[in-house]
RNA sequence: GCCGAGGUAACAUAGCGGCUAUGUGGCGGACUGCAGAUCCGUAUACGGGAGUUCGAAUCUCCCCCUCGGCUCCA
């Protein structure tokens, strides 16, 4: 199965061949270290976690970057404001960061550059435009001059023309070209500032992902990613520095996500409608938030709701209850062969052909959701062998593996709780045997108070911890 | 104005030329003392209009509406 991908450059599903044989390069916009993350950057987190995910089940070598941004405007303010050095603030929410998107079950980046620590690099680099004509200075500021490149727009398919300049923001006076965009900034009081050429100031809000994607994956590579509001102008204008600088392509794939929206808007910290992971996980529990996240194909926003977070909880309980089934149930002693391995195997080929169609993780879990069904009628009927329940876990674990949305452990109980819990059990089965039901559901509603759920099934009774 | 993504049954999402989809919720059954879980069955769709085709949610054209972007942003 060849995987497809669309690509943003092409506005194509392309087939995704690596540059270099299987080595992947992956680098995606992270956030910017001024406060806690939001539900917006959780889904962009968990978007690219499993584009990361499924390019390395395919059997290729990714090195996956990450950055954060530390020195924009949004800090700045924000270390004037505590009175803290940037340091301080930049490390603080790293590890936010990390918090958060360690309990959503984002597996961690290999390398998480940080642009304030290559300010080296981030010098030298806007000195060689410079010196390549593709920049220019005034005033202590360092400008890149979009005139000099040929091929504007390639990314957000935009002619110069097409543009409406200062639609939001006033346009810079000493720009040539009100497209131009700042590469150095002089300080302002009270700023944090580096020394340059030019003047005591700080890089521009571009320049830093061109430098550090480029020193970490070389000057081409593979995936480059975002949410889709970094189309323009920021992503336009890492690959018109970053090839003015090397010659060369910048990268090869470029994917968007899709937004948070709330309601008809997007979620943004700027229109102060957000929600921020914290306050989501003290809601719900991670492995639905992620399912939420997921059941929907990247490219679309999602809209935030509570009642949308909740149905995705108990979607994601039918699943989750197919699998504890499976985990329950007791094969026989046999190991034979009864026809439901391929039932299997054909759920797993559909998971993957969606996954492969631009990861498309809403029909590979609508795979998973017939392929529970499956399950439940099959461990309802006769006595399944031991052979096909392995079958059936090595298809959740892989799928798990993926997408990280299942809980394998069994609930661990302990020997005294276990004890009381039986006696209760048998204590409520005398009382439904002398049909005394108003004792019945007395001990029931007893029990589900210490968090014990009973089934009454034709099995006999079963139980489990909530 | 320009670029991009969309508009699918009550709601949320897939599908993107013929197989009527997935989840939650309805309704009706099975199993239950009841509940829950599960299974079986069932109803309600493709923004509007033209066109192409034996056949269109799916392709083409026009129109309407929503969201994102046009130098804060995942």
């Amino acid at each position: 199965m060849v995987l497809r991908v669309q690509n943003t450059m092409t506005g194509q599903l392309e087939e995704f061949v690596p540059l270099s044989g299987n080595k992947v390069g992956m680098y995606v916009c992270g956030i910017n270290t001024y406060d806690d993350s939001h539900m917006g950057h959780a889904k962009a987190a968990v978007t690219f976690d499993v584009i990361r995910r499924h390019i390395e089940r395919k059997g290729y070598d990714v090195t996956y970057v990450v950055n954060f941004t530390d020195i924009e405007d949004h800090c700045i303010e924000r270390t004037i404001e505590l009175g803290i050095p940037l340091e301080q603030l930049t490390e603080k929410y790293i590890g936010e960061y990390h918090k958060d998107m360690g309990r959503l079950g984002v597996r961690p980046a290999d390398i998480y550059p940080v642009a304030s620590h290559h300010m080296k690099e981030i010098i030298e680099a806007i000195q060689t435009l410079i010196d390549r004509g593709s920049a220019y200075e005034a005033d202590g500021e360092v400008y890149f001059d979009v005139d000099k490149v040929t091929e504007f727009g390639k990314l957000s398919h935009m002619k110069r023309g097409d543009m409406k300049a200062g639609a939001r923001i006033d346009v810079d006076e000493r720009k040539r070209n009100p497209l131009d965009f700042v590469l150095w900034k002089a300080k302002k009081p009270d700023e944090p500032f580096w020394d340059s050429p030019w003047s005591e100031g700080r890089p521009g809000w571009h320049i830093e992902c061109s430098v550090m994607s480029m020193k970490y994956l070389g000057e081409s590579f593979d995936v480059h990613g975002g949410g889709t509001e970094l189309i323009f102008p920021h992503h336009e204008n890492e690959i018109m520095q970053s090839e003015a600088l090397t010659g060369k392509p910048f990268v090869k794939y470029w994917l968007h996500g899709g937004l948070m929206n709330v309601g008809d808007e997007k979620m943004s910290k700027s229109l102060g409608n957000f929600f921020t992971i914290k306050e989501v996980l003290a809601e719900y529990d991670p492995l639905t938030v992620r399912f939420f996240l997921l059941n929907t194909h990247y490219k679309k926003p999602i809209d935030f709701n509570r009642q949308a977070v909740t149905e995705a909880g108990q979607a994601l309980g039918r699943l989750q209850n197919s699998l504890d089934n499976t985990l329950h149930a007791t094969g026989t002693a046999s190991d034979i062969e009864d026809g439901f391995g391929a039932k299997v195997l054909e759920a797993r080929k559909g998971f993957d052909a969606a996954m492969d169609e631009d990861f498309n993780s809403r029909d590979a879990i609508a795979h998973i959701f017939d392929f529970a069904r499956e399950v439940n009628r099959y461990l309802e009927g006769q006595q399944p062998s031991k052979k096909s329940i392995e079958s059936i876990l090595e298809a959740f674990r892989e799928w798990d593996d993926a997408l990280s949305i299942f809980k394998f452990e069994k609930t661990e109980v302990d020997e005294s709780l276990a004890a009381t819990v039986e006696a209760l059990i048998e204590e409520r089965q005398m009382a439904r045997a002398a049909k005394d039901f108003a004792k019945a559901d007395e001990i029931r509603d007893k029990l589900k108070a210490m968090g014990v759920i009973l089934e009454d099934t034709s099995d006999g009774v079963k139980w489990k911890i909530v």
